[in-house]
DNA sequence: AAGTGGAGCAACCGCACCATG
DNA sequence: ACATGGTGCGGTTGCTCCACT
């Protein structure tokens, strides 16, 4: 047996808003707000709608600082950049980008951004030959195209889900210091320590004695760290320069392998992924949500609870 | 001018989650 | 512990517009 229906669906209109109603609902909200109840807003203000669509057209259209019109590049970038590290959730990509709303997003994403991105492969697929490769070269190139802010923005997601609780460390003992990556409200809590470099230590740059720059934190994100140093080095330099060291090494191993496996690795801890693909293993696992979906992320107060319950997990087997 | 097909987008649908009693 | 109702989310549908033939 289903569930029942939120409106009695032969009593309610359906299809797009008149200005009148644009209206009534428009000014009721902004006089009232919504009350806490959009099931029972509309009878309020003589609306045959259903609470749903009515909620749906203040988020979408009428709520004030909605952006509509074209994307910008920038905008363009961070719906790839996260997208190809998240997939689509659409919300948690929506709210990086002020005033537009995740129908928005989601609908330029399928219509353009997606087409975009084909074209480019099919591009790939005509120079190339190499067949099961040219997925990562699409993405590579795309993400290569992307730049720090981006990363920064998508790192700052899973940062966070980590509990302040527990105060996460990236740590490289080769180097002796660490940076930490989460404020912490408790200070009795231990930190816990999470080294990036355990299992990719080829790639470690031994002679670099770089210090890490200290995290910062934006206005809009206070929980979270942003990686701007005061001299403008951005993450994606801190991991060109920090701590795999590729031109040291000559390695051809991407910055953006080493984030997604860091990412990676901040998700299994969070939600327990027992994907165990790695990047340096499989040439489409990097952030690819079909080949490797990523789990769904956790309450924060879910995480929390678990953690305080369990305390902090084993070292994440993406790591070991 | 009329027909057709594709693109873009607003809106709907169903499911999952969460709060509450 | 369970049932119920509200909310949020992602996938999908269907309408409108426009370019092309």
């Amino acid at each position: 047996m289903g569930r029942a229906p939120c409106c009695d669906k032969a009593n309610v209109k359906r299809g797009p808003w008149s200005p009148e109603e644009d209206a009534k609902l428009k000014a009721y909200i902004e006089e009232h707000g919504t009350g806490g109840n959009w099931i029972a807003l509309p009878h309020k203000i003589g609306l045959k709608r259903c609470g749903k669509s009515c909620r749906l057209r203040w988020l979408n259209y009428l709520r004030p600082n909605i952006k509509h019109g074209s994307f910008s590049e920038e905008e363009d970038h961070i719906i790839c950049t996260l997208y190809l590290s998240i997939g689509s959730r659409w919300s948690i990509i929506a709210a990086q980008l002020p005033g537009r709303t995740d129908n928005d997003i989601k609908n330029y994403w399928n219509t353009r951004l997606k087409k975009k991105l084909m074209g480019k492969q099919r591009k790939d697929q005509q120079s190339s030959k190499r067949g099961g490769l040219i997925k990562q070269e699409m993405k590579r190139e795309v993400l290569e195209d992307l730049k720090a802010p981006s990363l920064c923005m998508s790192m700052n997601l899973y940062q966070s889900y980590w509990p302040t609780e527990f105060p996460l460390i990236l740590t490289n003992p080769n180097q002796h210091h660490h940076q930490e990556l989460a404020k912490t409200q408790d200070p009795t809590f231990e930190p816990y320590q999470f080294d990036i470099t355990s299992n990719q230590p080829e790639l470690f740059n031994q002679n670099n004695d770089k210090p890490i720059p200290t995290a910062s934190y934006h206005p809009q994100l206070p929980n979270t760290p942003y990686f701007l140093n005061g001299d403008g080095i951005n993450l994606f330099q801190e991991f060109n320069n920090y701590p795999f060291g590729i031109n040291e090494f000559g390695c051809n191993t991407t910055q953006l392998e080493q984030f997604d496996g860091l990412v990676g690795g901040l998700d299994s801890l969070v939600n327990g992924s027992n994907c165990t693909s790695s990047s340096a293993e499989s040439t489409t696992s990097w952030g690819d949500p079909l080949a490797c979906p990523p789990p769904p992320p956790m309450a924060y107060d879910d995480c929390r609870r678990g953690l305080l319950q369990n305390g902090p997990p084993e070292h994440p087997s993406r790591f070991q």
